[in-house]
DNA sequence: CTGATATTCAACCATTTGGTTGACGGTTTG
DNA sequence: CAAACCGTCAACCAAATGGTTGAATATCAG
């Protein structure tokens, strides 16, 4: 569906360029400043802060032969909305739950736990 | 640094993925059932739940031959906390400007904290 | 046992990603 | 003007991604 929101979580998806979005947080940058605690090469950063610019979690500002990059918080903003509506209904959705147990299953502790121990037990044996 | 913040992100940085875990908030769901709405082959949305199992975002748990998916919201407890942590820094720094706004513009002018200011200042005149 | 169902595996394909190197176009500076 | 600096572009590479199809593996039902 939402395009930017891919564009978004897919920027965040590299520790680079996490770093890059902590460095901007305290100053502006230059990219040859962006670039210098890396040890990868300039083209490399450069493309980093290009896929952060599409994602507009960055915007850049060439004055001169000095392009600097700065920090847009706001583009976060949709992870953020993404994330927590889905952390509300999870709420939602345990609180449900919990008065499904409380009321359809009444006080029997034995019953009901037995049915949601099954449930979220035996997880992670896959591998 | 952080492997699992990278799988997470990666994790959410496609639509349907995103779309199959808001499924799977409302119940746990056999990968037949995730398929059904999806125009793609069975075997493609296999593939993006073992991209989400290894992200820790859901678990399956094999019954008999049905293989059922849970959302486990726990690994999305990563990815909130960066993202939050962020904002968070984010405000501490914009405060940090509201005090050098206050401080400098007029209101308590103190030499030593005009110090502290003026070091804050600086970046926001950086051409 | 036979057959249907549920799910994955294997091979393949096109596209994207993250990196390299070298050359190039603007912009200062000496 | 000439040289140094800032940053991107182009071509290339290896690996990952997102999808397909067809075969394989389990499990259930009759």
């Amino acid at each position: 569906m939402s395009v930017s929101l891919d564009l978004v979580f897919a920027a965040l998806a590299d520790g680079t360029r996490r770093q890059i979005l902590t460095m901007l947080l305290e100053d502006d940058m230059a990219v040859t400043d962006v670039a210098e605690p890396f040890e990868m090469s300039l083209a490399a950063i450069s493309k980093h802060l290009g896929i952060l610019t599409r994602a507009g979690l960055i915007s850049q500002d060439k004055r001169g032969r000095v392009k600097w990059c700065k920090l847009e918080p706001q583009a976060m903003r949709d992870a953020i909305v993404w994330i927590e509506s889905f952390g509300q209904l999870e709420a939602l959705n345990l609180d449900a739950f919990e008065k499904f147990l409380d009321e359809e299953l009444g006080n029997y502790p034995e019953s009901s736990r037995s049915v949601a121990a099954q449930q979220h037990g035996e997880r992670y044996d896959g591998q």
